[in-house]
DNA sequence: CTGAAAGCGCTTACAG
DNA sequence: CTGAAAGCGCTTACAG
């Protein structure tokens, strides 16, 4: 039996008591260290943390975090895994989440059910939620209010409703008026919509009053200058969907001279679709995508889009969050709207005379 | 002061004590309710299970698992945030893990630092470990075998040099076979390579292993008949580079007949890029894709290509595990590979007399 | 069939 | 500056 404990090298070491044995002092000496406490002898905190080191110890973070430690966790609730641009955000949430040292619980919110992912947050006793992607639904808003209420910061990465919650987003309004103004700036009057249905989702409904608004501005009526297919569902392409649509406005005879698409994907189909038909992209008819892809940078012609800049907002959303952490407080009702740019490339151009 | 439990509706229950008085019962009886014991009286449960239901309660997660019950956990392990292909992939497994009741909990492998995520994995009681996208290193191995050691399944859906390790994966050396036995099957007899680089990663090495093996077979020279640029690191951008690699070779000199690329992406920006330099697809050069995306259905000419069913070796990496879950097991040196297909598109034909 | 008690591994007043 | 003790909320032998 060694009376010198660092003679026993390769010991598993599991529980701050085996460490406090381990080190000749008590649990609640070496959980003080372990936590960076002020006050403790240098060479106290030598003994302990050499072993940690040696060791790589780290305490169970399941009593930790049941003896009222935070649990430097932050649920995200995402509203389905279905989206690409969704997806790029969650990456990029988790990412900035970890650089500051939380964990990310990813949690998908199934037919609306804020419920199960709300309660599940605050069981985990997350720190923080963000909500990215479409969320909606009645019970959203007392969900909101529940986390208020907890004091817990949150923050929607798209929309919300709730005049309460947190929204840290793109501003699509702008981005669809943006695209509009260019359009009609170049002389069209009759703009074609693929990919953007009303009612499907706020988001949609507010890029749709972008393009409302800027016909408006010209005192133009947007019944006429603002046309959409119906029966139109979309499928999983945006690519197919895009040529398809471009098809079937070429044989609806009310043929606009622009079109905006959902995005840049389904403007490239769109603009394939017009290529297969006869249509030539910028001469005969101008479409404009959306966020910027590569895709839009290569093609030919190269896409003109609205960069909504989801990852300047993703970030800024983040930010809004740890500054919250920081400070120890719960804001709500904070709005915040990241500006978008128009991207002017070769599938736009001056309406046929 | 009620003595009619059920008269205090919104009392929030937060503890199964308060949960105990509430119903008059003891904790243990509570728990044993919560557990879905056996051999206890129906009215018992009923009475208990009823607060439950109106009240939402669910136990403290992080008593429950320090007492031993197992966390629901399942850590997964990524390389990097950056391949649409790993989202997608992450996205898939996150759900099928959600359905089958788990929670995920993500990290990230920043400078293949697996001590680290491993042994929070094991810390945070994670029930099983997948590995997702690229991971190699030397200390790799020792902490597949602590995983072993502590009877934690764990799987890699790409790959891992280690034999103890479980392996679940598109066969990607057959993948490239099958596209080099095409292009040679056409009378092509120089297949030049965009963006598969040897070294860079196992997979990698994996496919170029399956293009030897293709040229072998047919008793051609691998050196000859398979042709690298260097020099070429790759960007941010598969189209782009796909394009810019296209003009290299062209500018080379030794320009091949046909040509494989790392996706269908980069597949894409190469017949863009061929088209630039007045080499036509599949007129003077073939191109096959990998990956089978939306892109090689709709570009003109589309896109032959292999489909390494990702989709389906996630799925089966996370059934893989399921199963030794549900069977208490831990399994070591499994591997499984998941054919691919060759599908035959536009930009592959017969190779120039 | 149910309850009183011990204990999972930690942290933090409370004493010294 | 450090230790003995209580307690976070749960579950499970151990008794009845």
């Amino acid at each position: 039996m060694s009376t010198r404990p660092s003679s026993r090298p390769q010991e598993k070491i599991r529980t701050t008591a085996e460490l406090a044995r381990h080190v000749g002092l008590s649990r609640a000496t070496v959980s003080r260290v372990l936590n960076g406490h002020e006050g403790i002898k240098q060479k106290t905190i030598d003994r302990v943390m050499q072993v940690v080191k040696s060791t790589g110890f780290t305490a169970n973070p399941y009593s930790r975090i049941l003896r009222g430690q935070s649990s430097g966790t932050i649920a995200v609730c995402l509203s389905d895994f279905k989206h690409y641009a969704l997806l790029q955000k969650l990456a990029q949430v988790v990412r900035l989440l970890a650089d500051a040292g939380y964990t990310a619980l990813i949690e998908t919110v199934e037919n609306s059910d804020h419920v199960r992912s709300v309660r599940l947050a605050m069981r985990m006793r997350a720190e923080a939620v963000i909500f990215a992607g479409q969320h909606s639904g009645a019970e959203l808003a007392a969900h909101v209010q529940d986390l208020i209420a907890a004091g817990i910061p949150h923050v929607f990465t798209d929309s919300c409703a709730e005049p309460a919650a947190n929204v840290v987003t793109a501003d699509r309004v702008r981005a669809l008026e943006l695209a509009a103004d260019h359009l009609l700036d170049l002389g069209h009057r009759s703009i074609g919509i693929i990919g953007i249905i009303a009612g499907r989702t706020p988001v949609e409904d507010a890029r749709l009053g972008g393009l409302r608004r800027s016909v408006e501005a010209r005192r133009l009526d947007p019944a006429r200058a603002l046309v959409s297919l119906t029966g139109c569902p979309l499928g999983t392409s945006n690519l197919i969907y895009g040529r398809e649509m471009a098809g079937r406005f070429v044989a609806s005879g009310k043929m606009p001279t622009a079109f905006v698409a959902l995005n840049d994907e389904m403007a490239f189909g769109a603009i394939e679709g017009f290529r297969a038909s006869g249509v030539s992209v910028p001469g005969d008819v101008s479409v404009v995508g959306f966020n910027n892809d590569d895709i839009a940078v290569l093609t030919s012609p190269s896409i003109t889009t609205v960069d909504a800049e989801v990852g300047a907002s993703a970030a800024a959303a983040v930010a809004f969050l740890l500054d919250q952490l920081r400070k120890g407080t719960a804001v709500t009702g904070y709005q915040s709207l990241i500006q978008p740019r128009l991207i002017v490339r070769e599938s736009t151009g001056p309406a046929r005379a």
